[in-house]
DNA sequence: AGCGGATAGTTGACGATACAACTATCACCC
DNA sequence: GGGTGATAGTTGTATCGTCAACTATCCGCT
């Protein structure tokens, strides 16, 4: 059975695209490491948490929901702790578990951060795309991810909790919201992350 | 100046368009170290080097090519001469320079990793989309290297040659084609590569 | 000539990631 | 109620990339 190469479409495609997926890291890295010390991987984590009910994920589900794997998110929260951006804490239902919450630094660093990190993401991804394209690569990341992500773990939100709850499943303080800054604060930890709900 | 967030659309595709950019990388590095013993960054040289005129390009000229700085390049190149992938070679013209060559060796481990890498390129990325989203993606992917790349480096072969040219611009061998396999050979090493000429 | 700034590339140290073990706990079930 | 397999997470090592010097060469200018 011959491989089936790429047809010039294709090629283009492919190529042009790579060419993204290898550049963009570095530009979001020392854009971010430069004006808030962080790099695009801790920004990230500190976005999914701020958006997390109780600012607060168990450590798989937020390996989901940073794209990362087990080991890797565990040497950067184990850094991150050292800073005072994040807090680890034993999960009481299972005692394999532990939760991560996000500290008021950790929340402070993160509203810090938004400003410029999103300016980036506008000036190299959006801003270069017309509305009808940024509408089509949501459609081609979906299709993409279906094949990178089968479980479809990277955005959970909008589904069943199949997994990886948050201690408490039933917090008895109603408001999703963090303490504080309102809803312009969570607005603004967003930045590039999911619109939660 | 406020900052101008993200509006759902826009949100949308940036969330699922990261995550893609996260995870490809894995996925095509694990599949080529498995199958092949190259990163997939080594294979880009080698295909990068493989449509060369004369299976050879100068440092700066691949760096560009293969989206990475010259640092990264260097040491990259370090590893493979050692393994007798590519070979160096004083550059006549510009004594500060060196011209990067493929060796007998690294054509056949590239030509030897192509269908395994191709397969899995297409299964992740050109698969799952139809030929009018492949067709919308090198548009999208255009737009946004032209911010991540002014200068339009990662694809010079279509344009003027500014800078780089390697060795004996003017070699008398006539043929850019590799010896032995003939077209399909050239097919295969290019892989994830840009159509040449 | 020869000086000054830019370019080509290398090197070393450090930081971060992947991968493979390893521990501890859970869930099932016979 | 104890064994078995799966799950949650950590740790150590080896590798890879980045960043900041540093060397050598080239180019333009006076």
């Amino acid at each position: 059975m011959g491989t089936r190469w790429l047809d010039d479409d294709e090629r283009d495609a492919w190529v042009r695209f790579i060419a993204v997926v290898e550049r963009l890291p570095g530009v979001l890295d020392s854009q971010l490491r430069r004006d808030a010390g962080l790099t695009h991987y801790e920004y990230f984590v500190l976005a999914m948490l701020s958006e997390a009910p109780d600012r607060t994920l168990r450590m798989t589900a937020l390996a989901a929901r940073t794209n990362a794997t087990l080991p890797r998110l565990s040497h950067v929260v184990s850094r991150m702790e050292e800073r005072d951006l994040v807090r680890r804490s034993p999960c009481l239902q299972d005692r394999r578990a532990f939760n991560v919450t996000l500290t008021d630094t950790g929340w402070a660093t993160l509203v810090d951060a938004a400003p410029g990190h999103v300016a980036t993401v506008r000036e190299h991804v959006i801003d270069p795309l017309s509305p009808a394209q940024v509408r089509e690569l949501a459609g081609i990341a979906d299709a993409m991810l279906r094949r990178l992500d089968p479980q479809g773990s990277a955005t959970p939100p909008a589904r069943a909790p199949r997994t990886g709850e948050p201690d408490g499943a039933g917090e008895p303080d109603g408001t999703g919201e963090p303490d504080g800054a309102g809803s312009t604060g969570s607005t603004a930890a967003t930045g590039s992350a999911p619109g939660g709900r």
